[in-house]
DNA sequence: CTCTGTGAAGTTGTTCACAGCC
DNA sequence: GGCTGTGAACAACTTCACAGAG
């Protein structure tokens, strides 16, 4: 049971609150760092690129978290963020398709220092298998069933190309992983109920940049 | 001036309709390969992740481009995709720190064949400096200004520790770089106007996944 | 009858204004 | 006075229902 000791419907916070928190809570181990007491939401605010209306609005959800007239005590509302994201215990997962963007999330320290720990790689070509890539152990795919069983994997990040993308979410939910976050270029489907998944397209975003751009210059 | 004479008020589109245009344009581009000639907003949609209904309504944006009754022709609704979000010219882009996310960038299809082509990297490790890495010259970071002149460079892609970040967005911006797309996990500040930011934080996404799993296992 | 295009309805998310506590 | 917390107002986005073209 959270130290909140509040129930929270999550039927009713929007998914982008959520993705702020975490931009939040970086601000927050920022300002740690920085040796900080207490804050303001305008502060906060302003630093995670937000105003501060969504941000106390936001923080809202999950119960009064702040001192009216004074503002946020810092460690403790990092803590609290913590918490609400599930960050008090240690996250196990893999990458599927160990190549350069897997290298990039292995040797990323934000994922570690929320205490995501990447505890195994995946692939198919020979050269890799039973080596240590960017302080990863890689094994064959068609390991993933065992492996992700013995290290108690939950989450599963998916890198291969664009063709194999499917093929690696089926297997990945077959091992018994019930979070995924994937990065190949086509949309996934999830039929099982309890696994959730989240697309993350790099291609889109530049082409963002380039419609905005397109009559400029 | 585009290929379909309307004007269209960018004011009332939203973000993520265009978001989901490249994921549509994607679709296309794979049903091309299977020859297929028409297709309904249903099967598009459902190819792509995304509801019928959705796909209409973004559409109807930039006017009629499917006939009642039949569906879309593949080939000229990826045109039209392909000219709303201005990828009719090249456009050439550089890499800001180049990690091995710069590296995935680089070597990702995904770019090169929507005609975004990373023409230049930048960092300050002189062991990388005057190499070519992924196919891409590697310049020193005080080069910025005189290579993104002389590459006619649009696009920069941020990819250094979260300390250098607003450094890096600002010697973008100062080399005269219209559109940036940051990895870095602070988000930036741009203050000159006419420049866009896109940040995409790669650990906010997995910490939303960790937030709907924390009760569950 | 089929499938698109779109105003209207419904839903979700953001901003505001101010009450409430320090 | 300062700053948070939150219902209410507002804005944005999505879904629906059906008109209209093939």
């Amino acid at each position: 049971m959270g130290g909140l000791g509040v129930a929270i419907d999550k039927k009713n916070i929007p998914q982008e609150t959520i993705i702020r928190l975490a931009y939040y809570l970086r601000t927050l181990n920022w300002l740690v760092q920085e040796k900080r007491r207490v804050v303001s939401s305008q502060i906060i605010a302003s630093l995670s690129g937000i105003n501060s209306y969504q941000l106390r609005k936001d923080l809202s959800y999950f119960g009064q978290l702040g001192k009216r007239g004074v503002g946020y005590e810092v460690n403790r509302l990092k803590e609290y963020l913590e918490e609400i994201l599930g960050l008090q215990k240690s996250w196990f997962a893999c990458i599927v398709g160990f190549g350069n963007l897997a290298k990039a999330i292995s040797l990323y320290k934000g994922f570690y220092e929320q205490g995501v720990f990447i505890k195994a790689g995946f692939d198919i070509q020979s050269s890799k298998i039973n080596k240590k890539i960017a302080g990863v152990q890689i094994y064959h795919i068609d390991d993933i069933e065992r492996v992700v069983k013995k290290e108690k994997i939950i989450l599963g990040i998916i890198t291969v190309p664009e063709q194999f993308g499917q093929d690696a979410c089926d297997r990945l939910i077959k091992a018994g992983v019930k979070g995924i976050l994937n990065f190949s270029p086509r949309r996934l489907k999830v039929e099982k109920e309890g696994v959730i998944l989240k697309d993350v397209d790099l291609t889109a975003q530049i082409l963002y940049l380039t419609y905005c751009l397109k009559d400029k210059g």
